[in-house]
DNA sequence: TAGATTGTTAATCGATTAACAATC
DNA sequence: TAGATTGTTAATCGATTAACAATC
């Protein structure tokens, strides 16, 4: 890739990937920049931009072809592949992320679960059996990992992102309410639940006003 | 509220609350917006912008006390208030909200949830019982209802967002991998998981080239 | 060919950063 | 008072939208 992408295109390109697909489910093969905008309520414009950046996947006078550009921006995504996940923290959202199939059909495959609570070492969740977290590093060593997914209190997911960090687990999905603060090698996707809550929170307040 | 305020700026006010939380769980009072700049990685610049739309909270030559300010935000994301939440759909995610405790503790109190299916009807999720959606309208109509958080499959998840619109409920947090395309009284905060997975893919993908 | 629609350049709009006078 | 730091205006930067020639 040349020139550095901005973040507001990179957001942009899963729902684009969602739209084409549910496209594609019901069979409608073309569609146009300016019949894709009024589905997505964005500009047109701003669909050819964003795409051009990647390449010319449309035709003059026809528009997109749905499975091509699908596949295309699929591949941008970086969904081409597998990759092996491992969830940090066998909570109730870890739990609900091990059990949820809807990911793994997409290529991110659950492979083990941790957590420091002997309670909970032993059981299961989803198909595994929870580990200790004590085994993590060994873990690590002997399997391929892709993503960790960090699903434990905000005061332990840093520490634990650092050590996930140097055995050489560079993508984080974190849930935790917290930053991780990681060296520049790393990349981390946030999920931060109660922010989200606090700007729906914020709308409800200024709903009546504006 | 006067003027209009960008949803970039909403969108920082959360984070904002969260390291204000933890200074003052540190014991700290005072803050300038050079030091909170170098601790949460923003220009000292944008912090004072973004307070500026609410008001002048700090002083000049001292800074801003942090309790004060952790009172403004909360106040100005509407947190000084209890909001009445009910969940849609009891599966994996439902439940992982429903036990979460967390949210109670700022104000978000799960009040129901409910599910189509009969097996998972009557089960109990964290203090409550499952309730059969058939009673959502006569729920809605005797209880408060201020936001609906939607764990349910996309396919259903539109159609019950507008039902609840109907009804007066119109606050919604989605969960489910679609947008509801609701009337503009309503309003909508998004946690598309799918989405967020493929932003991560991306940068995983784009790691080593970039 | 005529019509449709892209890819791309230029114009506009908005958000971020820099700078500094005001003032605690 | 002198030093620190805000609130705010101006400058810059980046993202979005509009326009249209190229072309299928």
């Amino acid at each position: 890739m040349d020139k550095k992408i901005s973040s507001a295109v990179i957001k942009r390109l899963p729902r684009y990937y969602r739209y084409l697909s549910e496209l594609l489910d019901q069979g409608i093969d073309r569609i146009s920049s300016r019949e894709l905008s009024r589905q997505m309520n964005v500009t047109a414009s701003q669909i050819r931009q964003d795409l051009n950046n990647f390449g010319g996947f449309g035709q003059q006078g026809y528009g997109y072809n749905v499975e091509m550009l699908k596949g295309e921006i699929g591949k941008i995504l970086g969904l081409d592949r597998q990759y092996q996940v491992i969830i940090l923290g066998a909570g109730n959202l870890g739990r609900a992320l091990a059990n949820y199939v809807g990911f793994e059909k997409r290529g991110f495959i659950v492979s083990a679960v941790f957590d420091i609570d002997a309670d909970k070492v032993g059981r299961t969740v989803g198909n595994l059996k929870v580990r200790d977290m004590n085994d993590l590093s060994g873990y690590v060593a002997q399997n391929s990992v892709d993503i960790a997914a960090l699903t434990l209190p905000k005061a332990k997911a840093p520490e634990v992102a650092r050590r996930l960090n140097e055995m050489g687990v560079h993508a984080f999905w974190n849930f935790a309410a917290t930053d991780l603060n990681l060296p520049p090698e790393a990349v981390v996707e946030n999920v931060h639940l109660a922010e989200s809550l606090m700007r729906l929170s914020y709308n409800i307040a200024n709903l009546t006003i504006k």
